[in-house]
RNA sequence: GCCCCAGUGGCGAAAUGGUAGACGCGGCAGACUCAAAAUCUGUUGCCUUCGCGGGCGUGCUGGUUCGAGUCCGGCCUGGGGCACCA
């Protein structure tokens, strides 16, 4: 076997189905060891597997086989996140069933995943799709609404008026449905929702105990949940309103502000609005037009800012007789307080925009500091800092804070048709998670709706509601409504005649809790079994796509405080670790005609530091474009399967571990791959040729010089690894074993020393079981074939990770750069436990510091121990 | 538009406020070879110098510090998210 090149084709399934057989990888739920929850976020069966996945999956695998190795009781799952729209659009564009295509798609994606060798339980895999799964998310879905957790109320949604159907913000292409390119509008529809601002101030409030979080997700959520202290102030109509109203309530952050209101805005869909353009033509035009923008706020945000004067004035609470015009203006957010606000250009840079496009009034009531009172103006940026107030009358010369208290005393002891003007209120941004989907391939809410008896839970005993098979996907709307008989059933109270509820769960509800399933799949009773899940829980390390910052992760708290309150589960939190990953990334390349190429279609040729592409066929010169991410529309993918087929797994896995930091993006290269398979190779020749030369090695007693330098080497690289991994840093170990295997390397090739030298043979044989045990979590066959040829018993898999002896680790003296002035001019060896006098008393010797001095006195000398000497001349 | 992040040699990158460029890729030179591949060794930020050495250098710009890639302010560029893609 030694001398041969290592063949991953024959070793990788070879040692995948050794694994497999013997149930390596198994976890039990009775084991009394400390436990170890590992979880990367569950794909979408989307047909194949992608390099972001591989990346993903490998990290996870890196630290599940590492934890074993640290002697944990690992729980590493996985799963399918199942139901989604691209099953119904296969349905719609492929004519096949929605089930058919997930199920197939995921036993294909299962075999790639098994590739890999990802030391997985596939004994607790679940696909969401499954009614094994849904049926109990339907049960959670009853006791939530039991709890008041889960509730209707009317909603907007983009409606694609020719599809006759509800389109997702990524379908309305510049306010157009996708498929039917009809113009889109806003529909309002009854829908349901979780009650997720029960608990906003808790979810924000928690974020401070995640302290294994990214501080930009804890960052990301905390401005998601926006929570914020301000006033709702009541404004008196100086003529009412059509219906007989007489107030328009604003919430506002900045009363402090007041005084340089110049208008009044509410959004198109305000009450107040809506009865205004029953009336007003022009205004129901405009209307109109906004609800042609769709529903999406990226949209709303970057369009035009718009308005349109109602006509009616409003009268400022502070200034007599002074009146303020009312405008309907595209901007202002029927969900985000009270869909109203009063509107102080100099101060709001929107506001400014608005008043700036329709001439109305911008008078600065904040000064900042520095700035003349006399003088100050506001151009096209508003000043939103604070400062002191000035043209604001009693306010004048109040900090913004008193300012802010003083108007808020006052608009509340202030009585307006027998309540106070103004409330000091907590708003927070964050809606609640409406999860009704108007769609076929999804969890279907089990509710039905009596005549009679109203909305009414389907009991337990008649869960799950399963989804018809006989859906049809050629008729425009919601299979569900339209099946001809699945949604006509008896009402569980009265047994009348009664309807089912045809809307299903948003997919994130379906991965709101499947770690938790994870911790039970088998429990058929019920969602989760309480003791186990209390174990498993909370998930220790979950890796996954910084794309999921937000929605996922924030209802997945969500979801496990709804959970807690419900009784399947006893913590809050669900995640104690997270790391977000970097996106895989790859040069574009355009083809002879213009069109996207893929990179297995073409050839790269390096030509005097430049380079350039051709296609392989000899059709033409390729242009190599920006890097991107992957994407089947700009053909820059790379399969991972090929790669895995021509490769092997283990270079694919020690590529996406090198070089690139894990949470930063990767760009996927040939030369790359090519690179990690050279290490693949050169482990095994390091293992078969320093094999070969260790028949001799001994216990004998004293170390030569060379085999304690291999020994530091070793334990000094099996300490920095450790620590790598542990911090996920994963880059930083794959180099670290570059520089151990070149170290190695050394020793191996001066083969007369080590047969010579019966202690530098034993610091070699150690040397190569660490480094196999080191390479095991990331590359795992070429550890398994390794350890047989280090003639090892058993499977590295289940081999404990290498000890290290800290004596070895630290050395008996330091080189301390010295610098002068901040430069750096020598260096200065020292004891490692030297004092700072006697370091100070070396440095100052020190010839280059002599140079400096010139005679003089340092005018101060900065030592840092262990680390730097800085001599300030 | 709003929120968040990133930017360092030819390339991917490393660096608890303390020697900028570890490690890898690529390049160059050499060894082995009839030759090539594979492998191994050396070298490789830029400018300057025969050399020793010196100067410059972490997107731009200003600041804090004995000392800044790292901290703070203002920009530029690229990326993620914005509630029905997952």
């Amino acid at each position: 076997m030694a001398g041969e090149r290592y063949n991953p084709r024959e070793s990788e399934p070879k040692w995948q189905k050794i694994w497999a057989d013997g149930e390596v990888f198994a976890t039990s739920n009775d084991d009394g060891r400390p436990k170890y929850y590992v979880l990367e976020m569950f794909p979408y069966p989307s047909g194949r597997i992608h390099m972001g996945h591989v990346r993903n999956y490998t990290m996870g695998d890196v630290v599940a086989r590492y934890k074993r190795a640290k002697g944990f009781s690992v729980l590493h799952p996985m799963g399918w996140d199942a139901f989604g729209l691209p099953a119904e659009n296969a349905a719609i564009e492929k004519k096949v069933h929605p089930a058919k295509w997930t199920y197939e798609n995921i036993d294909y994606m299962r075999g790639q995943l098994k590739a890999m060798g990802l030391s997985l339980d596939w004994k607790r895999e679940v696909a969401t799709c499954h009614p094994d799964y849904y049926r109990h998310q339907q049960k959670m879905f009853v006791d939530f609404f039991n709890a008041g957790l889960a509730y209707r109320r009317t909603s907007k949604v983009n409606w694609d008026p020719v599809d006759m159907t509800v389109l997702a913000n990524e379908q309305v292409i510049d306010g157009r449905g996708w498929r039917s390119g009809a113009l889109v509008e806003q529909k309002e529809l009854v829908q349901w929702n979780f009650r997720i601002t029960a608990f906003s101030e808790e979810l924000l409030a928690s974020l401070d105990t995640l302290d294994r979080w990214p501080d930009k997700v804890r960052l990301m959520q905390r401005n998601w949940i926006g929570k914020s202290v301000g006033l709702e102030v009541r404004f008196e109509l100086a003529t009412p309103g059509p219906t007989g109203e007489t107030t328009l309530k604003i919430f506002t952050t900045r009363p402090d502000t007041l005084f340089g209101a110049s208008f009044m805005a509410m959004s198109p869909d305000h009450p107040l609005a809506k009865a205004l353009g029953e009336k007003d033509l022009a205004l129901a035009a405009f209307q109109e037009k906004c609800r042609r923008m769709g529903t999406s706020v990226a949209v709303l945000e970057t369009a035009e800012k718009e308005g349109y004067d109602t006509g009616l004035r409003v009268k400022h609470p502070f200034i007599e007789g002074k009146t303020l015009p009312l405008w309907v203006a595209n901007f202002i957010l029927m969900d985000y307080g009270t869909g109203a606000i009063f509107g102080c250009p100099a101060h709001d840079q929107r506001d400014l925009d608005f008043a700036r496009k329709y001439g109305l009034e911008v008078t600065p009531v904040v000064l900042p500091a520095g700035a003349d009172p006399a003088s100050f103006t506001v151009g096209d940026v508003a000043v939103d800092g604070e400062g002191t107030l000035f043209n604001s009358d009693f306010l004048d010369g109040l900090g913004t804070d008193a300012a802010f208290d003083e108007v808020a005393d006052r608009l509340e002891a202030r009585d307006l048709d027998g309540a106070p003007m103004g409330a000091r209120k907590v708003n927070f941004r964050l809606r609640d998670w409406l999860i009704s989907r108007q769609r076929y391939w999804g969890c279907p809410i089990p509710m039905i709706h009596c005549d009679d008896c109203g909305t009414v839970p389907v009991p337990t005993a008649d869960l799950p509601v399963l989804l018809p098979d006989d859906a049809t996907f050629d008729k425009p709307g919601n299979p569900l409504d339209h099946h001809p008989t699945w949604k006509h059933v008896a009402c569980p109270k009265c047994g009348k005649p009664a309807r089912r509820e045809t809307d299903t769960m948003d997919t994130f509800v379906d991965s709101s809790w499947y770690y938790t399933r994870f911790t039970d799949p088998w429990n058929a009773q019920a969602p989760t079994t309480r003791a186990v899940a209390d174990r498993w829980l909370p998930v220790d390390q979950y890796i996954g796509g910084i794309e999921h910052a937000i929605l996922h992760l924030l209802y997945s708290r969500f979801f496990t405080r709804a959970m807690k309150a419900t009784g399947h589960v006893g913590l809050d939190e669900p995640f104690a670790g997270l790391f977000t990953q970097g996106m895989v990334v790859h040069e574009t390349y355009k083809g002879p005609d213009g069109h996207w190429v893929s990179p297995a279609d073409i050839v790269v040729d390096e030509v005097e530091g430049g380079r350039t592409a051709r296609m392989k066929d000899g059709s033409g010169p390729v242009e190599i474009g920006s890097i991107e991410k992957m994407s089947k529309s700009k053909k820059n993918t790379v399969d991972p399967s090929d790669i895995i087929l021509g490769w092997g797994a283990d270079t694919a896995r020690w590529f996406v571990l090198s070089d690139s930091p894990p949470d930063r993006d990767v760009i996927w290269t040939e030369a790359g791959v090519e690179g990690a398979h050279r290490f693949v190779q050169r482990v095994w020749r390091l293992v078969c040729d320093g094999t070969a030369l260790t028949a001799a090695a001994s216990e004998a007693g004293e170390r030569s010089a060379a085999a304690l330098a291999l020994a530091k080497a070793t334990h000094k690289t099996i300490a920095a690894v450790e620590d790598d991994i542990e911090k996920l840093g994963f880059n930083r170990a794959v180099a670290r074993l570059y520089e151990f295997a070149n170290a190695v390397g050394r020793v191996v090739a001066t083969p007369d020393a080590v047969k010579a030298d019966a202690g530098l043979a034993r610091a070699l044989v150690e040397a190569l079981d660490a480094l196999v045990r080191m390479v095991a979590p990331m590359m795992p066959h070429l550890a398994e074939e390794c350890w047989a040829e280090l003639g090892r018993s058993g499977l590295v898999a289940d081999a404990p990770w290498p000890k290290v002896d800290a004596a070895l680790v630290i050395d008996d003296t330091i080189t301390l750069p010295v610098q002068i002035n901040g430069k750096k001019r020598a260096e200065l060896t020292v004891p490692r436990d030297a004092g700072e006098a006697e370091v100070r008393a070396a440095v100052l010797a020190l010839e280059a510091v002599q140079a400096a001095l010139d005679g003089k006195p340092p005018k101060k000398v900065i030592v840092v121990p262990a680390r730097i000497v800085n001599v300030v001349a």
